[in-house]
DNA sequence: GTGAAAGCGCTAACAA
DNA sequence: TTGTTAGCGCTTTCAC
């Protein structure tokens, strides 16, 4: 809308001033060549003067479809999700495309709302990085014929993909690294219990240490929340036992960050009495004192894999959606060193 | 929009079904009390049963309105920013409001796409709180009429709302207790030269440490970007000093996070060798080694005041916006301490 | 208490 | 090359 005295502009007010109708001025919106150079520069001309823009309701409700994607996340106040919406806005900005994005606070209702908003909006797909996924909601989307993009639900069917994260192998590197060390008391702090995406994660941790012939101590496995907060409950209960791991592996960087924080607190350091991995490698983490250890799981190419789901469901509408499959990485940085009992022998 | 066999529902559809006709269908949907209860009950039955969602850009074309609110900023990944965020859309969920956020990366471009997605979305208001602000893309809001709300412009006008943190009296307190903890050499990390939101925190620096009687050493004065590498570099500077401050108050978090990390790799350490103030009180500074010392900018209260000056915008259309002012606070942890050259004579 | 119909701003046949 | 027109899905008078 641009203004002429006071009254909103639409096509209709601008072919008027141009001296047009209104379906020039839509073609020459959108860049049609069928309309002669010069009425395109009168009407133009128009336009800029008086900053117009279409509505896109309207083009919206006449073409059937709204050009956006929706993104549903858990918890924007996690980095790791203002990373990748960073990426992935980047590139649904280069492709023209429009980003709706709700974050659930881990609330039911807030969940239910997202989808909502998502259908009342017709966005042409929906990606749900949300760890703790209800099936209810689910089920309006592709009721509604939605394409969607799920992570870590390792199960595709028609309107759904998946992309699913290499856990085992990312944790496994972590062991490997940390056996390297010396270690092999191993500590992990997870999240919730429930039968999720995390299982993924501690499943992943179990099979690392099986792999390397480590023991698999259950008093060491604790349950976090992917917060800072979790972290540090989870480290104190680790703390608590009589006999203590003396590396942790944490299922993200949050959780890491707060691990580290109680262990300075009660006066132990990293890597000196305790080494500690992280997961995510959000920006922070190389900045943290100190650096920090982790898996890598790369924003970027997550993005960009998200889209090509996307793109993919809304184009081959109906289809059964792909399965795809992310690989993480270890950064080595200096909260891993070699193990405390370890150590002593040398030093003898 | 649901399905009955292949095609797309709408109002129309669930009329039929439900043998009524489409005016009745939206008065259910709307909550009108003109329909008979047992008329209610039998179309928001059909509605349920296929999960029928209206579709929104019928309702924003024929109401004029979108009941979305427009938000921009400049950097999703300073964590100051989602903490806002999160807040905000809360307030907006409880208010029946949607939210379209973009960022801008310090693009011109981008600044000019995101502006350009509020106009043709229609939203209802835009909150601004980038930086480094260009008139040219306000001028197209203004013009269009749509109600703005800018951070730190410290200018109110037609259709233009502002709120300004008090950063003078917060920088005062940073200084005084830095003063009181015995430093008197006081360096300042902030972000670009630029006459910009900026300035008004190096302002509140000279003026507060006029205030409190200490002297301004220009050296000690660093240009920054508001991301952890300025805190890098401008504490590098610093350190390359001949005449090195003992204490540096930093632009924001994220900023002081960059000098701490530079700090300890250098081998010394806080606050023992130097003093690290930061601003913003993200999530993360309690976590921090040590735990950071900074003004807290209460996103709660940011996110409330905005969302009135939006609403102020949207009742009182074409009227002056207002003028509303944010307190901050300092928040002391362990990254302020006593001041070397203070400490020396003490244990003499 | 309910239905018929006009119209929000735009696009795409179809006409000219 | 440009104009006319129907209609996208919804709300809202105005009838009944």
């Amino acid at each position: 809308m641009a203004i002429v005295g006071d009254a909103l502009m639409d096509m209709h007010g601008i072919a008027k001033i141009a001296g047009v109708s209104s379906a020039t001025v839509s073609r020459v919106i959108n860049g049609s060549k069928l309309v002669r150079p010069e009425t395109t520069g009168r009407v133009q001309r128009v336009i800029d003067e008086l900053k117009f823009f279409p509505n896109s309701s309207a083009t919206t409700l006449k073409h059937g479809k709204s050009s956006t994607y929706g993104l549903i996340i858990p918890d924007i106040t996690n980095p790791f999700f203002p990373e990748f919406i960073r990426c992935f806005e980047k590139i649904l900005v280069e492709n023209n495309r429009d980003m709706l994005m709700a974050t659930i606070d881990s609330h039911a209702t807030r969940m239910q709302q997202s989808v909502r908003r998502m259908l009342v909006r017709k966005v042409d797909g929906v990606v749900l990085l949300a760890a703790e996924i209800e099936t209810e909601p689910i089920e309006a989307l592709i009721h509604n014929k939605v394409p969607l993009v799920t992570l870590e639900r390792r199960l595709v069917a028609p309107w759904v993909s998946d992309v699913m994260v290499n856990y085992a192998a990312g944790i496994g590197l972590a062991v490997a690294h940390l056996k390297e060390l010396g270690h092999t008391k191993i500590g992990y702090i997870g999240a919730s219990a429930g039968p999720t995406i995390s299982n993924h994660r501690v499943n992943g941790f179990k099979k690392a240490l099986k792999k390397y012939g480590l023991q698999l101590y259950p008093e060491f496995i604790r349950v976090g929340d992917y917060r800072t907060t979790g972290g540090q409950t989870g480290m104190t209960e680790l703390l608590a036992l009589k006999e203590r791991p003396t590396a942790i592996l944490a299922a993200n960087d949050l959780t890491a960050i707060g691990a580290l924080r109680t262990i300075y607190q009660r006066g132990y350091t990293v890597p000196g009495d305790f080494s500690v991995i992280g997961f995510d490698d959000i920006d922070l983490a190389g900045m943290l004192y100190p650096p920090l250890t982790t898996l890598c799981l790369p924003r970027q190419e997550l993005a960009e894999t998200v889209y090509k789901a996307l793109e993919f469901g809304r184009e081959h509408k109906s289809a059964v959606g792909q399965q795809y499959t992310m690989k993480t990485s270890l950064v080595v940085r200096e909260s891993s060193g070699v193990a405390k009992a370890a150590k002593r022998p040398r030093s003898r």
